[in-house]
DNA sequence: GTATATTTGCAACTCGCTTGCAAAAAACTT
DNA sequence: AAGTTTTTTGCAAGCGAGTTGCAAATATAC
């Protein structure tokens, strides 16, 4: 715990335990370093950068994947796929659902709080983007699928 | 080339030249055959796909993803990524540009000819589709790479 | 505090995709 | 149309993000 900023610290400890339960995830330290970690920086990271972030050798590879998908599977935390074959993780706020742009060469991204593509790619290009393209799939489950 | 209806194969087998010729890619047959698929079914379908529709061991699987990843170098093909860690080809008509749904379930792809999303999301209701998601990512050049 | 259930670390593995290289096929030249 | 150059192909090995089986370690339940 951090000495200049001890209530901070304790009150995302808090935080990381209440949503652990809430999901149903017994309190582990990975599990609440990864977590804590999303909590308090904004993502989206893949999982290098998360390992990067949590303390030297404190887990293994292995237990961030599967930690970060129990995660996903129970909404505490989001994907997006910025680059092919790398998976980004960020906390699942559902209160600011939003996109991203990540830049062709540097690969700097930005956040979106805005759902409308005409309108996002007009924002975009007046912040000096070009060549902008964008890839939106959908997913659901199809009225086969629900039949009983 | 089909005996029932020759002047179909040879106007596709025409307009693939053509393509090819425009892209600047040397006319092989792998690239005749993986294109000429393309044209003729529209996708999107994964390297197995195509695999599975080219002619009995017409040629390796490396050259079929040498090959798709020259089309879409020269925009003859575009990919999209409805599964993590499975890209899906087809061929790129800029006049009909469209995204994709996939059940979740049964992953049956339907195209959506239209771009924007609640409206999109309010048809796919219609449509009897439930637990709707969509991703939607944007790529470009920012600012500062853009500089000279 | 002990028993049971869950999670972790490790190492080996999977799988879509890529790559190095020699042989084969196109394209270019005259 | 044959010879030369360039490009492409097939093969097999390799790459890397992510997964998995299993025994040991840790959390939870009683």
């Amino acid at each position: 715990m951090s000495i200049l900023n001890p209530k901070k610290e304790l009150l995302t400890e808090l935080k990381v335990i209440e949503l652990l339960k809430r999901a149903n995830l017994s309190i582990t330290a990975p599990r609440k370093n990864i977590l804590s970690l999303l909590l308090k920086e904004h993502g989206p990271f893949t999982v290098e950068d998360i390992i990067r972030r949590l303390p030297k050798n404190s887990c293994d590879q292995a237990t961030v994947y599967r930690c970060l998908n129990q995660f996903v599977e129970s909404s505490l935390v989001a994907t997006t796929f910025l680059e092919k074959d790398i998976a980004r993780f960020e906390f699942n706020d559902p209160e600011h659902h939003h996109h991203h742009i990540i830049c062709k060469i540097c690969k700097k991204i930005e956040s979106l709080h805005d759902c409308l593509i005409d309108k996002i790619e007009q924002g975009l290009k007046k912040k000096g983007y070009q060549d902008i393209e964008h890839r939106l799939e959908f997913f659901g489950i199809c009225a086969q699928c629900t039949k009983p």
